[in-house]
DNA sequence: AACCCTAGGATAGTCTCGCTATCCCATGAA
DNA sequence: TTCATGGGATAGCGAGACTATCCTAGGGTT
């Protein structure tokens, strides 16, 4: 299919899908001649996809970008592959390791890893962004007096590891890694705003449910 | 304290301290004189809740100072005030109810919370912001071909039933409702970037199980 | 009492991001 | 031969979150 019809079936502008080429979001099609060029349903799909990391995920173009390429990058085992694509996804700055709130909550963080016996994890530990995503968000809430430790981060941990393990199983339903792959980053990035309403939905049912609607 | 020392303990700059102040994040100081203004300990807290809102929550600045309004009005009851706040906090565009996805997530997610039996939820659906929240992620699940539907959700919902519900016990154990309803903004917001990492944490130490580090 | 230095207010500028609009040229169908 | 159109290149736009500059009126210091 050309330009127009992969804007037509995907409801994007032609604009944005060349934007999209530009940024390296989107392999370029097929030259049939110098002007011309041809896309298929992978492109289709790949466009659905970049979409929806943006818009619905909310990740800047350049993250995007760096989040694909690791899904195509034959070359890597699966959990570095997988690894790679979800290491790619946060975006906090640096924490600053002055702050004593930063470091309170780096040493809670750690304490949590060795309480649920998350051995790879601890390993990972002083490179992987998500632990630092961890430890950027635990030093916000006790900075503003809340005191998250290791035991009340566990229980939900340990929830939250249950939803891993149902979205792994769930992955293992697919075939071929590259889908795998794609199936945890949707996961990651998809996933994770239904999982913030079913949160925010179930808070208003059970606070609802406990002192009424007044 | 003047402006000054506010910047200072905060670390916030006094140019950015303005911008609050002339956004309405930040009530006006006491003023001492007609160019002197005086701030508590009360709006340190406040602009440590602000900046917590904006960078770790990613919360836009018109957002952020709708859910402070919220948070600040005495006159709605605990349920209301807190809904009013956790309603304020989305800010998905409209989706588009022609689109064959959503109507299709529209249906899955009303049969969910029949399932589940969240009554409140049920009733408030047509108009709360979380409830379309939850359309539109699904929605952009199901146009990328994974097929959520109101079985595979369920147990993800009842997991987030014991987070909301945890919270809550946690929340009870402040005294006064400003605080708690404080509480549970910062848990919407703050938290949530806690669970997502936590989530990411057990995603990859799951795979690593499972898989090795091949 | 004179001086100067700074707090605080107002305003306009900056920087990034994600598009979007314009221009242009080469083709290929009529 | 004509001419509409696909595709590439480039510049512009609008929102959002600051940020830098200017200005004025105090108030502490001498």
């Amino acid at each position: 299919m050309r330009l127009a019809e992969l804007s037509e079936r995907s409801g994007v502008s032609t604009a944005t899908i060349k934007y999209y080429l530009r940024e390296g979001l989107l392999p370029p099609g097929r030259r049939v001649n110098a002007t011309t060029a041809d896309y298929d349903e992978e492109h289709l799909r790949r466009l659905r996809l970049v979409r929806a990391l943006i818009q619905v995920g909310g990740i800047p173009v350049a993250r995007a970008r760096e989040v694909l390429s690791h899904i195509d990058d034959d070359s890597l085992g699966r959990t570095i592959r997988l690894g790679a694509a979800l290491w790619a996804l946060p975006q906090d700055p640096e924490p600053d390791e002055e702050d004593p709130d930063v470091v309170a909550a780096r040493a809670e963080v750690d304490r949590l890893l060795e309480t649920l016996g998350w051995e790879t994890s601890r390993e990972m530990a002083p490179l992987s962004p998500v632990h630092r995503s961890l430890v950027v968000a635990v030093a916000a809430l006790r900075r503003l007096g809340y005191p998250w430790d290791a035991e009340l981060m566990a229980p939900y941990a340990r929830l939250m590891h249950q939803v891993a393990s149902r979205q792994l199983d769930f992955m293992e339903t697919y075939d071929s890694l590259k889908e795998q792959v794609e199936m945890a980053v949707a996961s990651a990035v998809l996933f994770e705003p239904v999982l913030r309403a079913l949160h925010r939905l179930a808070q208003e049912e059970e606070s609802a449910r406990r002192y009424g609607i007044e």
